[in-house]
RNA sequence: GGGCAAUUAGCUCAGCUGGUUAGAGCGUUCGGUUCACAUCCGAAAGGUCACUGGUUCGAGUCCAGUAUUGCCCACCA
């Protein structure tokens, strides 16, 4: 397809963009428009893109996070900013390894027999094909990224900076290694911080246990949704407070089954109102237990394997999944008598957020940050205004997050991601080093003979640092001088506390300063029926689908305009329709505009006030407003409202009245040339605030309009982004419009209701009470016309209703319309009937209110006025509809 | 158990600091071969703004409570 403007005047057709949009990117990429100036001396305005996983492909909730981030970095280039967006991806830790270790398993095979090595060759195989397919995507969708700045989280530059942080915290205090209850994820095979988690309701049992008193003919029933950990309970608690059970407190019990002998201990962590009042303590498999077992000095019985299977410490059971183990103790605890009762029983249990497994409380060694200090200042940072949340209300779920935050988790036994960087001796001395440490660095030891740690950091470890890391930090690199701190961030609320809230402490502690001034929080992509799209649900949508199908534009601006500022958008297919609908109205004014400029040069410069007629100033007028409102809704992120603003002005304002209004009447007749630059301005202005969401068709029409090719060098990623002129506001001018819009309106109503053939056209009588209203009429008739289907315009302040005429009254003046045997007499008199009842509804209202003293008393004057006009409005039009309904029951 | 959000036309949503005859898009109905566009044009129908109180001259808009839905946080076995 073609799209120079000669062709414009013989070719009809829609929008095609699939032939457009690859060249028109590679062309912006060639010509380096995307690339960042770390010398600039323009201000900078920098987004890093939160890195998509490299676990799978893109889907709509990219698309949306993207096209966001796509839309402000473009308007700010517009603005004159140097506006950088850094690409990228994160290596995804669990995620990806799950992954690749289904992959694996369909050929048969484990992460461990294929071993580390060969394992994260394959894993970084698939990792670089998702990597390279993403960024393939955001190529697509006109993402206008700084592609010399991609980054991946595993990169050497990445990875020292990780390993960097790692051992400042550590010589900081704030990194420890510690023996410590965290959650397992028995399918993962790896601890997961407490964010990973997922907590989900589940309907299982309450398993009522009694436990022997020993040297008694007496029980102490306990009751457990787990009944498996009994294998590692070390004593049973009561309440201190608990009268029932005082007198047990310092005896013993003996656990079923296992017959090992426990302590009865008392400790106010027990509810004596719950339950019996005794609680199994397991301390190695419950967060709690493992509090009061270090209390009281208890033994703490690991009964788990990695796998989620029972080790040797469960005697008979071992080798059992915990869950087939259950089952079979349950049957033994109730065939000799141990079982008291059972009951249906709701409760939490964390899953893992990456394969729902439900994970196991789990004791072992693991790595922590400390982060109560590092929270400090990201608290400080919302609560000041430093760093803005939009919507605002999510700063709450901020600060009650970092506000209560605990210690962070930080090692993962997993062999994808960066590995930690400690290395142990054989007598077990520690070494921590940015790199493996010299001889010099260990003194006393052979560096060769150390080992490293086996384990690997948090994917979240590294993501923290993506603002930072991607600019070169730990390096004073001069694109962290000038790229940071970076102005906004872009997500889903899922990860404000996994990810966003982590960025900011680590750009305080760092960086010295905040990552990003502003956070865009996003909701959530569902489908028609209300359901967050997933892969595993199989109703997501693949944005490449969709832009096929209906082109990049429509898919950006379409998303633009069904995403409500917080809230979850939902989207199906013909979502997109409209978008592509906009985007083809778009196109094919601009052709129309060509068309009339036939060749000419376009101005696309502001018009001097002269020369204007009232419709070219009216749309001037409707500009400015439309680009305040745009500009002020930019500024508080309120991007419908920004996409909404822009789609009502073009269609409604540019398309379907001015561009109407200055149409001539008769097939051949040119526009007045002041109008038709009015026109081509307004466009290009149109195009401007436009190109941030539909960049392609935008640029296109600019190349057809300024009769450049793709090889030229106009374009629109420099702007300049437009912005109010005042002088061209005129409100008063505006209200005189909307009278004519009124009379059109009101006649095109009129034969509407009364089946006029369209082809037909009629005189037009209009008796207005003021002669201004009919001299603006008389003044423009030319102009709307055909708009009206009018044949002959009567107007003025005495005309008479002509015989057999329908009528509409509308705010200052009465239109009739000679339409004799087109009228259905009993239709037009219930018409006027209708209309009549609805006024008298509306003057009883404001009749009322005009009534009360209380309102005269305390409503501004300004409001008092105003509805005395509406009244005198009402009174007025009611006394006219009332001398036409007589004159018609008068044929 | 706490917190946050939402509740406006059949559907998805606007409605900012209280004063419009409560709006848009989609869908529906009616009518259109207008020389940019049927991916279009014109018109219409459709709402006791979840409920109950309160503040106010005046409430979709502010306050309190209730209900329903969704999300987040939380160690009650």
């Amino acid at each position: 397809m073609n799209n120079t403007p000669q062709d414009n005047n013989k070719k009809p057709g829609a929008w095609s963009p699939s032939d457009v949009e690859g060249p028109l990117y590679d062309r912006w990429i060639k010509r380096g428009y995307f690339h960042g100036d770390v010398k600039s001396t323009k201000p900078s305005y920098t987004i890093v893109i939160p890195p998509p996983n490299v676990t799978s492909i893109l889907h709509l909730g990219h698309a949306l996070n993207n096209t966001i981030q796509d839309v402000l970095i473009r308007r700010h280039r517009m603005m004159g900013f140097e506006a950088v967006w850094i690409p990228g991806a994160d290596h995804a830790g669990i995620a990806t390894q799950v992954v690749v270790e289904k992959q694996i398993a369909k050929e048969g095979l484990t992460r461990r027999e294929m071993g580390r090595e060969k394992f994260i060759e394959r894993t970084w195989e698939s990792a670089k094909k998702n990597k390279e397919l993403i960024l393939g995507q955001l190529r697509a969708m006109g993402c206008s990224c700084d592609w010399e700045r991609t980054r991946f989280t595993l990169d050497p530059g990445m990875s020292h900076a990780v390993m960097t942080v790692f051992k400042h915290l550590y010589d900081k205090g704030w990194i420890y290694r510690g023996n410590r209850i965290v959650n397992w994820c028995p399918s993962c095979q790896t601890s997961l911080s407490d964010d990973e988690v997922i907590n989900e309701i589940f309907n299982g049992n309450l398993w009522y246990i009694r436990y022997k008193v020993r040297g008694a003919d007496e029980y102490l029933t306990v009751a457990t949704t787990r009944p498996e950990t009994m294998l590692g309970d070390t004593a049973v608690a009561v309440s201190p407070k608990d009268p029932r059970y005082k007198k047990y407190v310092g005896k013993t019990v003996i656990l079923p089954i296992v017959e090992r002998e426990l302590p009865v201990i008392a400790d106010d962590y027990v509810d004596p109102e719950f339950g019996t009042g005794v609680v199994k303590m397991t301390p190695a498999h419950d967060p709690n237990d493992f509090e009061v077992g270090k209390r009281h000095d208890l033994q703490f019985i690991n009964i788990l394997n990695h796998d989620g299977t029972l080790n040797a410490n469960a005697g008979k059971f071992k080798g059992m999944d915990r869950l087939e183990a259950r089952k079979l103790l349950v049957e033994e605890l109730e065939r000799k008598g141990h079982l008291d009762k059972v009951e249906k029983y709701q409760f939490n249990a964390g899953t893992c957020y990456r394969c729902d497994t439900v994970v196991e409380p789990f004791l072992s060694e693991q790595w922590f940050v400390k982060m109560d200090q590092l929270a400090g200042p990201a608290i400080e940072a919302v609560k000041s205004g430093t760093i803005r949340l939009h919507p605002e209300y999510w700063s709450k779920t901020y600060l009650h997050w970092m506000e209560n935050i605990r210690d962070w988790c930080i090692s993962r036994q997993l062999w994808w991601g960066h590995r930690i960087p400690v290395w142990y001796a054989e007598d077990g001395t520690m070494f921590i080093s940015v790199d493996r440490p010299k001889a010099e660095q260990c003194p006393g030891y052979d560096p060769a003979k150390l080992v490293q740690d086996e384990d690997v950091l948090d994917t979240w470890f590294s993501s923290w640092l993506w603002p930072i890391s991607t600019l070169g930090w730990p390096e004073k690199s001069a694109e962290l001088e000038k790229f940071y701190p970076t102005k906004v961030l872009s997500t889903a609320s899922e990860i404000i506390f996994l990810w966003v809230a982590r960025m900011v402490m680590a750009g305080y502690e760092f960086a010295g300063k905040p990552p990003f001034s502003d956070v865009y929080i996003h909701g959530t992509v569902r489908d028609a029926n209300g359901i967050k799209m997933s892969k595993s649900l199989g109703n997501g949508i693949d944005p490449l689908e969709i832009i096929e199908k209906y082109g990049t534009d429509a898919l950006r601006i379409s998303l633009a305009h069904a995403t409500p500022d917080g809230q979850d958008p939902w989207i199906s297919r013909n979502t997109f329709e409209n978008g592509r609908n906009f985007v083809n109205k778009l196109y094919q004014v601009s052709r129309f505009v060509m068309m009339r400029l036939d060749g000419r040069p376009p101005v696309l410069t502001k018009p001097s006030q002269d020369d204007l007629v009232i419709f070219d100033r009216w749309i001037l007028s409707r500009l400015q407003k439309t680009v305040d409102t745009v500009n002020k809704s930019f500024d508080q992120y309120r991007l419908s409202a920004v996409s909404k603003a822009i789609y009502n002005f073009v269609w409604n304002d540019y398309c379907s009245w001015y561009i109407e209004l200055i149409k001539p009447d008769q097939p051949g007749q040119t526009i007045r040339e002041g109008s038709l630059n009015v026109a081509t301005y307004v466009l290009g202005e149109i195009l401007k605030l436009l190109h941030p969401f539909t960049p392609f068709v935008t640029e296109q029409i600019y190349l057809d309009l300024t009769g450049q090719t793709i090889d030229g060098p106009a374009t629109l990623t420099y702007g300049p982004w437009p912005t109010v002129d005042v002088e061209f506001i005129d409100d008063d001018l505006e209200a005189r419009l909307a009278k004519i819009q009124d009379v059109v309106t009101a006649v095109r109503s009129l034969r509407s209701e009364l089946n006029v053939p369209p082809g037909k056209k009629s005189d037009l009588h209009v008796r207005v009470s003021d002669a201004t209203f009919g001299k603006l009429l008389d003044d423009h008739i030319e102009y709307f016309r055909s708009l009206a289907r009018v044949e002959k315009l009567y107007c003025g302040v005495d005309i008479r209703k002509p015989a057999l005429s329908a009528s509409v009254v509308i705010s200052g003046a009465e239109i009739f319309l000679p339409l004799e045997g087109l009228i259905d007499l009993e239709a037009e008199k219930k018409r006027l009937q209708k209309e009549l009842a609805n006024l008298k509804d509306q003057l009883e209202k404001i009749s009322k209110k005009l009534g009360n003293a209380d309102f005269l008393a305390n409503a501004p004057g300004d409001v008092v006025d105003k509805e005395q006009a509406k009244k005198e409005d009402y009174l007025e039009r009611i006394e006219k509809l009332n001398r036409n309904l007589e004159q018609i029951i008068g044929w």
